[in-house]
DNA sequence: CGCCCGGTTGACTATGGTCAATACGTGTGG
DNA sequence: CCACACGTATTGACCATAGTCAACCGGGCG
């Protein structure tokens, strides 16, 4: 099970609090944020709602990573959101999930019930504000992952996947040491499939290429080191790139 | 070139009053808007913004269809969101255009710059709120729309595209006659093809195997009839489906 | 009349999916 | 301590779906 947080956690000394929905509030709205908000923790691989059902509150993911995905009746899934801490989870106004909400790794979110929650936006507009800035960002992800799913090859989707991530983990402030990035990997090889439109046999496959390329290496399955971020970059196919990490 | 629109339209008379970021407007508000709104008239086809660019305003499609889309330098494109009347262009905060805008048909649209715009947020949480709430439409639409290009088969995407045009088409008032439901495709195949990562070929080919069958009779090309819908919804992939129309 | 644009259709091919065998690592129980 | 099982990953052989290249159709317009 999961290492427990409590709701003793001050607002002022979260690991997020500069980048989660909360990042604009000043020290008297985190007094009022702290006395509503509650922490839940989730082992790696639980469902934490099923799309249709009703999620009772809204919340931010403060540790690990958690997943969004829609599946098909026969079976089929896309994974459509990948949180990391600090991505926020839920709709205000709206209570059933659309989505499939899992757990990937051991997760702690900071949860608002969400009546508080959508009086709050109302009360506080560093919070709307900060929110639509998130949503917007999201939404561009969103299109970014379309043009992946629908236009790249499975060895530019790979190579993007990769890039991105190192790119997340960069701004988190994990990552690179000395020219050498190493990414790690949150996914198992048929949770990257489902995020990637693919099987999880090709996954395998062409992580198999770009290593035989010499253009990663491998520490374990789960655990990627790229030599030189510019050859990775080239295999995704969009050229000069949003930049970040070289 | 398009018929013209000027800005001595009342917000008032306005064909998207209900539904764009202005819905939740007094008519008081809607009076400051009318001193800064004013209309672009852009003729089928035209470029509105390349990536990267300026865009010196932001605005609502308020007649015609334009749409977002990423190229990658070798001529790969994927549409990524496809904008009616009534949807929102731009995002406060950011000038430069991540999408080529295009208009797929004539298209009028009601535009403020940004500054006053921005200011218009703050003042007005009527118009936050709604911005608010339309992103996480367009959030939800994008993931949807994932599904689509990562998991499904060239006809079940042929498929999805008409039930989801029909459901728009329908919310906005044309559509339905007597079981019949008449579809308005505002595309080209080519279009179509950028619009769901197929090529126009294969578009060409999903739309005749439908007609062959029967599921939908064409009128010229770009009209689409479908004698009963359910049939073409079993063809999308998802089952009992969002609901709407029947 | 002839050209151009958008669309359709056909023949062939390539990319990625399917099915199946095998490998590897970790935790459990004899 | 080893045997085994289970979950995860890799690899191979074969196949199906959609892409490529090319010919052709038909309507509108100079």
């Amino acid at each position: 099970m999961a290492k427990n947080m409590t709701a003793e956690v001050k607002c002022g000394d979260c690991p997020i609090r500069h980048r989660a929905v909360c990042a604009r509030c000043e020290t008297d709205e985190l007094e009022r944020l702290e006395e509503i908000k509650f922490y839940r923790n989730y082992a790696a691989g639980q469902t934490i709602c099923w799309a249709g059902d009703d999620m009772p509150f809204v919340a931010s993911v403060v540790r690990g990573v958690s997943s969004l995905s829609q599946t098909m009746e026969d079976g089929r899934t896309q994974m459509v959101g990948l949180l990391l801490p600090s991505d926020f989870i839920g709709r205000p106004g709206r209570s059933r999930s659309p989505y499939d909400v899992t757990s990937v790794s051991d997760v702690t979110m900071c949860c608002f019930r969400r009546k508080p929650f959508e009086e709050l936006l109302v009360a506080m507009p560093h919070v709307s504000e900060r929110l639509l800035e998130m949503t917007m960002d999201e939404l561009d992800a969103a299109r970014e992952w379309m043009l992946i799913l629908g236009r790249k090859t499975a060895r530019e989707k790979i190579a993007s996947m990769l890039t991105i991530l190192a790119r997340r983990e960069a701004s988190i402030g994990l990552a690179a040491l000395g020219g050498m990035v190493t990414i790690e990997l949150p996914l198992t090889r048929e949770a990257m499939a489902d995020y990637l439109g693919l099987t999880l046999e090709t996954v395998s496959r062409q992580i198999s290429a770009l290593k035989r390329e010499g253009i990663i290496t491998l520490n374990g399955k789960r655990s990627v080191q790229v030599p030189e971020m510019s050859r990775l970059v080239m295999e995704t196919g969009d050229d000069m790139d949003g930049g970040v990490i070289t």
